[in-house]
Parts: C-alpha cells; structure tokens; sequence
DNA sequence: CAATTGAAACGAACAGGTCTGTATCTAACT
DNA sequence: AGTTAGATACAGACCTGTTCGTTTCAATTG
C-alpha cells in the first residue's frame, strides 16, 4: 500500500502532480525545473520519477489534471442552474466569469501550455486540442437545444470571447476582463436570439 | 561604415533582428537558443553580442519591432478605406481578419510571449502591456468618432474577440478562426450601433 | 511480542547535455 | 592601421534523468 504524504494525507504521485501543477500554471513549464517541484512538494527526485517517467509525462498528467477538474467543476455549477437550454449556456458564461475574477486565475492552463510548446509533435498538444473542440461541442449543443441561430457559429464564437479573456488575464485586472467578457458574450448570445 | 549582409543588403543588426524575430516569432523564445540565431542568421555569436546586450535585450527589440510593423502595416491598410470612422473600425477588424487567413500567422507575438514570460519584472512585459492598451485606445477613439455606444466597453469587447482569435490561431485552421472572429466583431459592433 | 523482511522514500552526488555570455585569434575590407 | 566580422573554444550555470546508499515504516513471521 503507497505511502500517504505527511501533509496532505493524498498518495504521493497526486501530491506531487498538485504541487506540480501549481507551479506549472503560475511561473510557466519552461521556468519550472523538476528542482523547483520537488523542493516544493518535499519529495526526492528519485519519488517523482518513480511515478512519472518524464518532464513531458509530468506536464501531460498536469493538462490531463486539469482538464478533468474543469470539467467537474463546470458540471458541478451548471447543476445548480434550471434544466433549461438557455439558462445552463448562460451559467457556463457566468461560471467562466467567476473564474476569470479569481485572483489565483492567471489563464488558460491549455492555452499557456501551447504557447510555450507550438511544436506539433509534443504529447501535450492533441490534450489541448481535444480539450477546446469539447468545450466547443458541449457549448454548441446547448445552443442547439435552445433553438438559437446558427449553433455551431455562435459556439465558435463564444470560444473565441472565452479564449480571448482567459489570454488577457495575463495582463489585464481580473475584475474587468470578467465583466467585458461577460458583457460581450451575452451580446452574441443576444444577436443569435 | 556597417557591412552589409550578403543577402538582404540591410545593416547586420537589423538582419540579425529580422531571423531572431523569425525564429522566436514561429517556434517559441525559450526553444530558440542564441545558436538557432546565429546560425539561420549566419553570423558569429560576437556579432549578435555587439548589437545585442543579451537575450533579453533581444527579446525586448524583437517586441518592439512587432510593434513598431504592426502599426505601420494598420495605418497603411486604413488609408486604403474611407475616412468615416465606422469604415475604419471594419478596416481594422478586415485588416486583422486578413492576418488571421496568413497560413505564416502563429497567434499573437505579444500575447505569446507574456505566455512564455509571466514574471512581472520581465522587460518584455510593459512593451506587450503599452501595445494592447494603445490598440484598444485606437479602437476606443474610433467608436468614439463613429457615434456608438460605450465606446470604451466596445473597444474592451473587440480587443477580446481579437486576442482570442489570435490565440486560436495556435491551435486552429486560418479560415475558420478568421471568419468567426470578423462575425463575432461586426456583430458586437452590431449591438453598439 | 519481537525480530525480520521488503517496499517506499529520502538525500546527495553525478553524468550528459544545453544555454548564455565571454575571450581570443584570425581574416577581410577601407 | 583600424574597424568589422568570422570562427572557435571555453566558463559557468542550469536542467533532465540516473545511480547508489541510507532511512523509515509497515506487514509478516516465529
């Protein structure tokens, strides 16, 4: 039976991949030695390579990470709005806005991870990709069922405003590009009324 | 007086400047070395070192330059278009549509490089801050001029739309995100008229 | 209960590579 | 002669990944 880490009472490689993962998202992949992980999460290299064979598997299990809890939590919070079409399009839009006002909110993990790997051969890409034509989906279906023109155009769309809001938050205040984005994606929810 | 390089006939700074731009611009800062520089530029490392304090320095000129084209190329392509500040709003947004379809289009440099370089006291970043407050500060007067609603969220919303798009562009085909993000612009547009 | 065993983790050093930046020497051109 | 640039080697730092020896701790076994 693994080990519990001290602190935390998780097993050892999800306490690593958390710290990990932290570090990752705030101070960027190529910043972040394995050094700085391990001095962080309190572990011996030896530990962290026992569980994860590479940097690239560590930064693959980081996206994977956080791609399962985005989608948790965004089901979570549609959970708590009414059933109907229109209302859960527009709390995917308000759930986003509240995580863009975060001030732990720095970006799009997936978006981040890209910019600093455009290299089309690294493991991390196609979890990127598949991870946006899946937001991309769930918001055109939704769409769809709220009987608004053009779907697919109007998911696309509100992909972009999405996409352009969490890239700002790298340098932009959380409070306006929450309240701009919000603003802009109504709009084109509106226009397609 | 300053030898110039074989092929492009410019001063080696600037020649140098143009490869590294290149380089940094289609594959990434930190996977770029200072050799991959020299070596497409073929120049000695003393070379870059003499035009160049160091990387960062380089980074910093090859922010700039960006910059610097970027609203050369704008002015350019709006005096092509009627004076009537609506036309030179749709101006930029065709104009930007226009860069998005470049298949040597990889998303925003400035965006791209904040991405890669988070901390705050990289000089790179007051460079890409002062450009996006200067581009949204342009589209603020023109709406302005143009008669629209809240000029200033307008202007907020399309700077949205416009980064989003270009980081699309990492990781989607030219025409599709092209096409979306001239909707998504004349349709906010659209709401503000 | 006490001794043993074995897996899990730690710590520290190191190998091999890469990166930035410098120093030195040589060639070319004015 | 003096500036400009090329070529090369190198220093020092850093980074990934490995090796080796030691510690801890829990389960097993007598």
């Amino acid at each position: 039976m693994p080990r519990k880490s001290a602190a935390t009472d998780k097993p050892l490689k999800e306490h690593i991949l958390e710290v990990a993962s932290n570090l990752f998202y705030e101070e960027g992949i190529h910043t972040v030695g394995i050094d700085r992980v391990i001095a962080a999460a309190g572990v011996a290299k030896t530990s962290l390579y026992r569980y994860f064979s590479s940097k690239d598997a560590l930064i693959k299990a980081y996206l994977e990470q956080r791609d399962e809890r985005f989608w948790q939590e965004l089901e979570a919070a549609l959970t708590e709005h009414d059933a109907d079409p229109r209302s859960q399009l527009i709390g995917i839009i308000d759930w986003v806005a509240q995580l863009l006002e975060k001030p732990t909110c720095y970006g799009c993990p997936f978006l981040l991870t890209i910019s600093e790997f455009p290299g089309a051969d690294h493991p991390a890409r196609p979890v990127v990709i598949e991870h946006k034509y899946r937001l991309r989906d769930r918001l055109k279906s939704l769409a769809q069922a709220a009987q608004l023109q053009q779907p697919q155009v109007l998911a696309a769309q509100l992909l972009i405003v999405l996409d352009g809001a969490f890239a700002e938050r790298r340098y932009l205040a959380p409070g306006i590009v929450s309240s701009v984005f919000r603003e802009a994606a109504i709009a084109l929810i509106e226009c397609a009324s």
